[in-house]
DNA sequence: ATAATAGGCAACCAAATGGTTGCATGTCAA
DNA sequence: TTGACATGCAACCATTTGGTTGCCTATTAT
């Protein structure tokens, strides 16, 4: 889980899982075009991305083609922030009476 | 956005938002204790939180108390989550797809 | 008044991170 | 078969990060 929550802290790999969402199967060198880094750069971030099972690649020839994996999305979704949904209302009127009892 | 991920992505970040949303306003020696850190490196931790408005303030007196902010949080799940549900079994079939051709 | 308590500030440090360059390897096409 | 193309590997670099220690300030309780 913490593997998942690291890949996703940095803007450039979020950007790469969006162009997998846009088109699946992309190869390394598609998934680099028209980005503002180098190839090798970008081979690290999908190697984090890979590692913490975001996306999956498959060998094509010379080609290795990059597809996202949501499963992991989905449980920091489920497992992580439904937890905060409960609650969320009663943490907000808390907050705010709080806030409000400052003036007293 | 960026921010909240950033701060969401270290795990004893998470381990105090946990603790606030098991009680709410806690000051910063109560969520300092039983934990392996100094007090300064929790102050640091909580500041992320609330530069990335995860955590509100209030001080009353001396102490510090620290709330929730659970509208970040939420707003991961909405804008960037439910982004990849939709597509997910897609995504999904298509890998599965795509892993049995390798087989051909 | 004064001691204890709650927190803040700043300098410093090691390790992790995000990036680079240079070169090597494997695969496809002419 | 040889050149071009797709990717891999490794060393290196600057900056950020997560943490520390030492000291200072503000508030409360005795």
């Amino acid at each position: 889980m913490d593997e998942v929550f690291k890949a996703l802290a940095d803007a450039s790999r979020r950007a790469l899982l969006d162009r997998l969402h846009a088109r699946n199967g992309q190869t390394l060198n598609e998934l680099c075009d028209g980005l503002d880094m180098t190839r090798q750069a970008v081979t690290k971030h999908l190697g984090i991305l890979e590692a913490a099972n975001l996306v999956t690649t498959l060998r094509h020839g010379r080609e290795k083609l990059h597809y996202i994996n949501p499963v992991p999305i989905h449980q920091i979704g489920e497992r992580w922030i439904k937890k905060f949904e409960r609650g969320k209302l009663a943490a907000l009127s808390e907050l705010k009476r709080q806030l409000e009892k400052r003036d007293e």
